[in-house]
DNA sequence: TATGTATATATGTTTTTAACATATAAGGAG
DNA sequence: CTCCTTATATGTTAAAAACATATATACATA
């Protein structure tokens, strides 16, 4: 991601902060699924170092469920451990939709430090 | 910036994390200055609410000295009260390239979102 | 039967960032 | 003398990310 290499990537990811709840909505929306299985859809949308913490996919979700913004059931049938199959509330598409605007808003941020940025070195 | 009405702006500002230190790179590289008129020239890159943090123009400013980013130099001459004029270094302007690649890749990221987001809502 | 691997969820701890608040001081205007 | 602007700095708290570990089911295979 980063290619600095004299100073062991110092803008570490420089994502954007709690991307992974917006991406985890859309995947809730989009089918409603379990955890460890969104872990492995969160990689499309670039968590793709190793995969992304299961911690914070566990924990987001919890959070968002108190939150009110996806609810669970647990579903036992099928091989393996039970899973918790979230879907996404009417809250969590509100939330989804503001995001949208948001992330809108902040490609045009990140836009305007790139022109400001080729004024000087690309010119 | 954020429109949900309900939850008090549950996806907060969503902004790219530590983006303020390439833009005080950027504007330090366009003209060294002191920490207080980057402080208002930050909000060209949207650090509009208010003034973007005092505390966080200065104690970026001393940690990415720290880092050998940047320079200082102590401004005594004119009026008001002793400025610090910082400069970037060329460590300093390696970080800046390395944060220019990285968030280009993070405006990919943005739009793939998007698309995807907008292929559930906008079709 | 023991061992390992894939699936699945959960929590503990530490570090880093961001947010909010406050302290200090120079110098000019009234 | 008091207030405002300019200027730098630090203290404190809260939120988020990063890293580590714990637990359990089920299946394969040695």
């Amino acid at each position: 991601m980063c290619n600095s290499h004299k100073h062991e990537c110092e803008c570490h990811s420089g994502q954007m902060r709690r991307f992974i709840q917006p991406c985890m909505l859309l995947l809730l929306y989009e089918k409603p699924t379990h955890g460890y299985e969104l872990m492995e859809k969160l990689r499309d949308f670039g968590f793709e170092n190793g995969n992304p913490d299961p911690g914070a996919v566990y924990r987001n979700l919890r959070k968002m469920e108190e939150e009110g913004l996806v609810e669970s059931k647990w579903e036992t049938e099928g091989t393996g451990p039970a899973k918790r199959l979230y879907s996404v509330t009417p809250e969590g598409l509100d939330i989804l939709h503001s995001w949208s605007v948001n992330i809108r808003n902040n490609i045009k941020r990140l836009e305007y430090f790139l022109e400001r940025y080729e004024k000087n070195f690309n010119d």
